[in-house]
DNA sequence: GTTTTTGTTGATTGACGAGTCAATAAACTT
DNA sequence: AAGTTTATTGACTCGTCAATCAACAAAAAC
């Protein structure tokens, strides 16, 4: 059975399955065995290619932040001023990529890790840094001081329409979660 | 050794030492035994009181819920006016009682339990509607129809600001999260 | 065509942890 | 004083799971 060059392959299928069980699941309590059956593998090949369930955790979560990057990074070419490029950010938050069940439940969960993994709480450190600094860049020019703050609100209530998603599954509303973030962005840039 | 009566402090050292663990160490991953050790008891007698380790952590998840439900009532009694009681909630939720490092680390996690222990969903849905009627019934006066959006927004937000507070220990002031809370609360309700 | 590299798994190990149980002891009841 | 209820634990069972290993198979390299 061996096809040469499959390590790539598993790796994702890995990741993937990973993702969906966490996800749906609502837990970090997944065996390595039941994510190497979904990925169609056994749980040693799962081993041979991470090393650690640790290890798979973290690629699981690389990837989310990986995409959610992406996104991020392509409504921001398209975007036209500071207002427009913020507003780009919020979008990206809430796209279609990584606005989904299994995401925001795999997104809540490894917030759970990184109380404990050193290495999840590094990737999300660089994350919210990243959030961060990319909202300044545009809020500074038009709120000037209050942008410390605003940004920090914003983060805030992206993080929280998350959480809130996680637990109502099915229910929740990709529009209605980006335009309650968007509501509180114009509400300050409002005479700005 | 044994003194009568000592049911309920037996308990409630469990549901002390369980708050802590589950806190402070950021994970749901602890063990009864662990948990018994720090209330000063033989795993054996947590299990003889409490039955199972589900019922320890849904114990304890009540009582953070409490300590907060008796917040909001008290800042309740003293408030005056619409805007005022809406400021009384938001700053009960960050009250001492309730935004302390291992409550706020023990509520992140038991978010987490929602998602797989129904009993533990069924707790978490009754704070969220109660926190959302709360805030309706001063919100519908001032800003009508507008209610329901900024109810979202203001439980998404808090939501928001304790899940950062989680990850960020020590970083945590509990004046500057409330007032961020209180500044978006301020923006809405300008000009009512 | 033999050796090496890559892919793959079943079986096993070793640890850990939830929950049970039998036994012990102090206090309360009658 | 005998019996009952409450408190308490050490020792044990039983299951689960991460990680390892030995072995087998196919492709590549030599």
């Amino acid at each position: 059975m061996p096809k040469l060059g499959a390590e790539p392959i598993r790796r994702a299928a890995l990741v993937k399955a990973t993702i969906e069980m966490v996800g749906d699941g609502g837990s970090l309590d997944v065996t390595v065995a039941q994510i190497a059956r979904r990925a169609g593998m056994s749980s040693a090949l799962a081993h041979h290619y991470f090393g650690s369930k640790e290890q798979i955790f973290l690629a699981a979560m690389r990837a989310i932040l990986s995409i959610y990057a992406a996104e991020v990074r392509g409504a921001l070419v398209v975007a036209e001023g500071h207002a427009g490029r913020l507003r780009a950010i919020v979008h990206a938050s809430f796209a279609p990529g990584s606005f989904r069940r299994e995401a925001i439940g795999a997104w809540l969960n490894f917030y759970v890790l990184a109380q404990t993994a050193p290495e999840a709480r590094r990737l999300l450190a660089v994350y919210q840094r990243r959030l961060h600094s990319n909202l300044m860049h545009d809020l500074k020019p038009i709120v000037g001081a209050r942008a410390g703050g605003v940004a920090r609100g914003l983060g805030a209530l992206i993080d929280g329409v998350y959480i809130r998603a996680a637990l109502q599954p099915g229910a929740t509303d990709r529009r209605a979660a980006a335009a309650l973030v968007l509501a509180y962005l114009d509400r300050e840039l409002e005479g700005a």
